[in-house]
DNA sequence: GGGTTTTTTGAGCGATCACTCAAGTATATA
DNA sequence: TATATACTTGAGTGATCGCTCAAAAAACCC
C-alpha cells in the first residue's frame, strides 16, 4: 500500500559518516547533512531521529568497516603481514574523508563533556585493540614474534603508534608514509 | 586619570586556554568563557576583541609553555633525558586541563573547515618538531645515538609516538604511562 | 480511478550562538 | 571636590542551531 523512500539507507550512512568523520561532531550542521544527504528536516528527522542518533549509526559503521577491512588482510596474508600493512592502509586511502581516526576525533572532541558518543568512541578504540592483541597472541602461538612479549601491551602500543600516525598524517608537509614504515619496520623486532 | 582594569591579563589568558584545552574550539561558547574569566560580554571584547583573537593567544601560550618546559629540561639533565622524561611529564601533569595535546586537538576539529587556527597549531607543532630535531642532532654529535640516523626523521617519529600517548592518554581504561616508558625506552635502542 | 498509507516538503519553532553598545561605575588627575 | 577617562555592565542584536509538524505529493492496494 505505502509509498517506498526515495534513498538507500545505507548509502545515506556512509555519506553522513563520511562527512561526520570529515568535520567532527559540532563542524557538522544539520544543513550540511541535508545538503549532502539530499533530504529536507522532515524526511531527514523520521529516517534517523536526531543529529546524534545518526552519528551513533555512522560511528558504529566507521569502526565496523575498518574492523572489516583488517580481519579481510588477515584473511588474505595472514596476521604478521596484516598488521605491517595495516598503518599504510589507514592512511593511504584517497577516498577518505580524513587521514585521522574518527573515532579518535570523536574522543578528542567530545570527552570533555562526557557526551557518551566518546565513550562509544573509546569502546570501538578498545574492541579494535582487542583484535590487535588477539592477533599478537597469534603470532606468538606461531613462534613469529618471541614469548616473553604481553600481546595486550603490544597491542596498546601498537594501538597508540596508529593514532599517532593518523594525527601526523593530518599535518601538512610530513610525510606520513615513513613514518608507517617505521611502523612496520617495529614489528620486525619483536 | 584612567581607572585600571580589574583582571590580570596573563592569569585571564592561562584560564582561557585551559578551558579552549579541554573543551575544544566549538566546546567552548562565550558563556563558558564568561563564567571562567569573571567578565561580561563588553569586557571581554574590549579585551580581546573576538573569540578567535583570544584562542590564537592561547594557543600561542600553550606552545611557548611547552616549548619552555622541554627547554627547562633539557637545561637540568641534558637532551637524551629530557626527552626521555618528556613523554611522561606530557600525560602526568594532574592541574593540566587534558592528557591530550591542545595543538592536534585544535589541528583534527578545525582542518576541515580550513579555519586559520589549525594552520597555526600544525605551525606550532613543526617548531616542537624542529626543536626535537636540533636535540637529536645535538645527542648525535655527543656521540649518543648512532651516527646513522637522520635527526629530522627520528623527531619526526618522536612527534608522531608523543600525539599518539596523548590520545591514548585520554582514553579510559588505558595505562598511559606504560607507553610513555615504551617511548623512553625506544630512545635507549638509537 | 478511488482510497489508503507513507514519504517528502519547507516554513517556522524556541534556544543558543558570537557579539554590540549605551549607560553606569570606578579611578585617576586637577 | 570636580572633571576626565577609562572600565564594567547586561539587555539586546541578527544569525544560526537542532528540530517540529501540518500540508502536499507520491506509491501502493482494490
Amino acid at each position: 500500500m505505502p509509498r517506498k523512500p526515495n534513498h538507500d539507507r545505507a548509502e545515506l550512512i556512509d555519506r553522513a559518516r563520511d562527512l561526520f568523520w570529515r568535520q567532527g561532531w559540532a563542524g557538522t550542521s544539520l544543513k550540511d547533512l541535508e545538503a549532502v544527504l539530499k533530504m529536507k528536516p522532515g524526511s531527514f528527522y523520521a529516517a534517523f531521529g536526531s543529529k546524534e542518533a545518526l552519528f551513533e549509526i555512522a560511528l558504529d559503521k566507521y569502526a565496523e568497516d575498518g574492523a572489516g577491512r583488517l580481519a579481510e588482510l588477515v584473511e588474505a596474508h595472514g596476521p604478521m603481514a596484516a598488521l605491517k600493512r595495516y598503518p599504510e592502509l589507514a592512511i593511504c586511502r584517497e577516498e577518505a574523508p580524513a587521514k585521522a581516526c574518527m573515532l579518535s576525533k570523536t574522543l578528542l572532541e567530545l570527552q570533555a563533556h562526557r557526551n557518551p558518543l566518546a565513550q562509544r568512541a573509546s569502546a570501538h578504540l578498545m574492541r579494535m585493540e582487542e583484535q590487535f592483541a588477539a592477533l599478537f597472541a597469534q603470532m606468538q602461538q606461531d613462534g613469529e614474534i618471541a614469548p616473553e612479549h604481553d600481546p595486550k601491551s603490544l597491542a596498546r602500543r601498537y594501538q597508540s603508534d596508529l593514532l599517532g600516525l593518523r594525527v601526523s598524517a593530518e599535518r601538512e608537509g610530513i610525510d606520513a608514509h615513513a613514518i608507517a614504515r617505521e611502523i612496520a619496520e617495529g614489528l620486525d623486532r619483536l
